[in-house]
DNA sequence: ATGTGC
């Protein structure tokens, strides 16, 4: 292992203060033995600058599925205090509010007939890939209702119904949106784009669900055993990269500016409250609403083909919930025995929010939110709740669940396109992609086992098991 | 992740 590092348990591991200089607060991430062989020091690395950042309270967080990144690492949690805290656009990412939920049907599988037929209605249908334009153009107008009310725009426009929004992290939207600090630039990239799925790890996939783990919770969340399941992941396209990519130019000039000692250039920050830390802070909430709505609207694309090929009805098919992986927002936490309101980034990581906290649907706060953990492609994904250790460990963050083992170039390398197609056909996945590059760069042999991952953030309590979903036919970018 | 080197 490497130096500097200290096993807590079994899951549970310290950086040390000084294992890079002027650390305010220790390290922590959560890990296993079999996930430690992959582990970058790079990114622990990371997670230790993290921990130099002004106002950061308690610990610098990684989960098991960490990995390097910009500036801070993937699978990375920090909080900060309002007063003397940062916020970084680097702590987000720039797929701001990239994201999944998770859809159920009143299917089995043996419904389902040929699910090539199905997959292939869905690909034309769902716009997917690099650059890809919707059937809907935006007018200027739209654009910013979508940047101010995300899903709950959607909704109004038609794209699902008032209990989706019951069914997601923040209802659907944030309403520290600030359209005034989302460019022009930003916005012509934006227009085009909604109702379109992406590219890279980003999927559209109907799931089985294999096993249920905790059946009084999968039956409050609406899942049950054989159910077949529609996950969806994406995010704010190239309106939120542009957002990102803008404002990290503002906040390098402003980590100056405040005289922000910073180990890494990447980790560009401002004062929470200053002018540019809240512009930064109120442009990626519009560009969180974009992604919101983005899956709002491709929703009800999956629902309509459902409708069509399967006679099944629109409400039917249930929102379990809508989880985000890259945000950053305001929430009140105990620190220190005080209920206190701090800015916690999550990177490559879900909030976990306990049984009574608030924004949790009114209907499971008995029980915890949703966590929504997608595997990679051809893995299994994960239906988690949150709970109160996570309110006391992490900040109410747990996993997130894509974590990395080796590059998208390296996996292009390692892997042939056509031939992952082919095994996952033979064991009954059916993948259509745009292209065999990103089936390549997707392979699942590039990513940390999602098992494992989830394994882990269940043994360390910060969230806990309640059903597994196995992967029958999926679409990439 | 991304109008996929700047």
């Amino acid at each position: 292992m490497i130096e500097g590092i200290d096993r807590l348990n079994e899951v549970e591991w310290e950086v040390k203060p000084g294992f890079v200089p002027e650390m305010r607060v220790p390290g922590k991430f959560f890990l296993s033995d079999s996930l430690a062989e992959t582990l970058e020091e790079g990114a622990i690395k990371q997670l230790a600058n993290v921990a130099t950042l002004p106002g950061i309270l308690k610990y610098s967080y990684g989960m098991p599925d960490i990995h390097w990144g910009y500036g801070f690492p993937i699978g990375g949690v920090a909080a900060f205090e309002m007063e003397t805290g940062i916020i970084s656009p680097g702590g987000v990412g720039f797929d701001i509010n990239c994201g999944v939920r998770l859809l159920t049907t009143p299917l089995k599988k043996s419904d389902l007939g040929k699910p090539k037929r199905l997959i292939n209605e869905l690909f034309h249908t769902v716009p997917t890939g690099v650059g890809t334009r919707s059937e809907k153009k935006l007018s200027a107008d739209e654009l910013e209702d979508m940047m101010c009310e995300g899903a709950k725009w959607a909704v109004n426009m038609g794209y699902g119904t008032p209990e989706d929004l019951n069914r997601c992290e923040e209802k659907g939207f944030m309403e520290a949106a600030d359209t005034d600090f989302v460019s022009k630039k930003a916005r012509l990239r934006g227009m085009p784009q909604c109702g379109t799925l992406g590219s890279g790890n980003h999927f559209l996939e109907i799931q089985e669900v294999s096993e249920i783990m905790d059946p009084e919770v999968a039956d409050k969340f609406g899942v049950s055993k054989d159910q077949i399941c529609v996950m969806i992941h994406c995010g704010s396209r190239g309106l939120g990269h542009q957002v990102c990519t803008d404002h990290l130019k503002d906040l390098e000039s402003a980590t100056k500016k405040y005289h922000i000692n910073i180990p890494d250039a990447q980790l560009a920050c401002a004062p929470i409250k200053s002018d540019e830390g809240k512009a930064y802070f109120g442009a990626m909430a519009a560009s969180a609403n974009y992604a919101w709505a983005n899956r709002q609207m491709i929703t009800h694309m999956v629902r309509e083909i459902f409708e069509k090929v399967y006679k099944i009805d629109y409400s039917d098919m249930k929102l379990v919930y809508d989880v985000t992986h890259n945000v950053a927002k305001y929430e009140t936490h105990v620190v220190n025995g005080q209920k206190t309101e701090v800015c916690v980034h999550r990177k490559g990581a879900t909030r976990a929010f306990g049984p009574g906290c608030h924004d949790i649907p009114h209907e499971l706060s008995d029980f915890g939110q949703p966590v929504i953990i997608p595997g990679s492609m051809g893995t299994s994904s994960y239906l988690l709740k949150g709970t109160q250790t996570a309110m006391e460990k992490t900040f109410g963050s747990t996993c997130h669940g894509s974590g990395r083992i080796f590059s998208r170039s390296k996996a292009k390398k390692s892997a042939q396109g056509a031939e992952i197609k082919d095994e996952l056909e033979k064991k009954g996945i059916f993948v259509k992609a745009t292209s065999n590059k990103v089936i390549a760069e997707e392979s699942p042999e590039a990513y940390k086992p999602s098992s494992e991952v989830v394994s882990v953030v269940h043994k360390a309590g910060i969230s806990l098991e309640v059903a597994r979903l196995e992967p029958i036919g999926v679409i990439k970018g």
